[in-house]
DNA sequence: TTGTCATGTTCATGTTTTTCGATATGTTTG
DNA sequence: CAAACATATCGAAAAACATGAACATGACAA
């Protein structure tokens, strides 16, 4: 078993970026929103809103949750906001845990 | 914006299985299992349960839900559950995720 | 076989977290 | 100021999580 430490066993802390992204991925109405972007494409909430079933208010708190996983973007312009995908970070995010598991799985 | 369909938006059916992964994934006691395993070790629910603060029945269903997510496969051996990461396909949809915002992101 | 112990799952329950919409507040534009 | 857009806050409903007890099964010894 790995990474023992004493009785408790603890998260590696270059973890804790990417639990969040997982989190905010988990969830199925996040999901649907992220699809929504074509490439390079940015979207303000009222777009978003406009294509979902949801109400405006629990888009522009998905979008949060998106953004505080550094999923998602977000430039404000005058007054809307608008939002695009963070495909670096993606990337890279997705990329070490795909090194992970090839090393360690 | 992408996959309008008439008003709503639909997830496309190939993502789901996906879904499942990263819901899996999102919650921070089965990240805390997962990353317990060695390289190609197999753990039974009380090893597992021994090495984390949860109770026995509390392991039991986070690692049916690993397993419904097909993240981890499973075998019966007399009185003991096995486990173990099922790393082709955890690699196999990491990888198509990847590809995914490679090429629409 | 019968009894006992070890292992794991299921169930009922309580707790915590998440989700969602309504309303109120804040900002920017005209 | 008024209108348009976004966010914050609040409460209710729903879902997820954690636990111990009860249950099922297999191993093993008397």
């Amino acid at each position: 078993m790995k990474f023992f430490n004493a009785e408790t066993f603890l998260i590696p802390p270059e973890w804790q970026p990417l639990a969040r992204v997982f989190a905010a991925l988990g969830d199925e109405q996040r999901q649907r929103i992220l699809l929504m972007f074509d490439k390079g494409e940015r979207l303000n909430v009222g777009q978003i809103a406009g294509a979902s079933t949801l109400a405006r208010s629990t888009v522009s708190h998905h979008l949060k949750v998106l953004h505080e996983a550094d999923v998602l973007c977000s430039e404000k312009v005058g007054k809307e906001v608008w939002f695009w995908i963070n495909r670096p970070w993606l990337e890279k995010t997705l990329g070490n845990v795909l090194d992970y598991v090839r090393r360690n799985c």
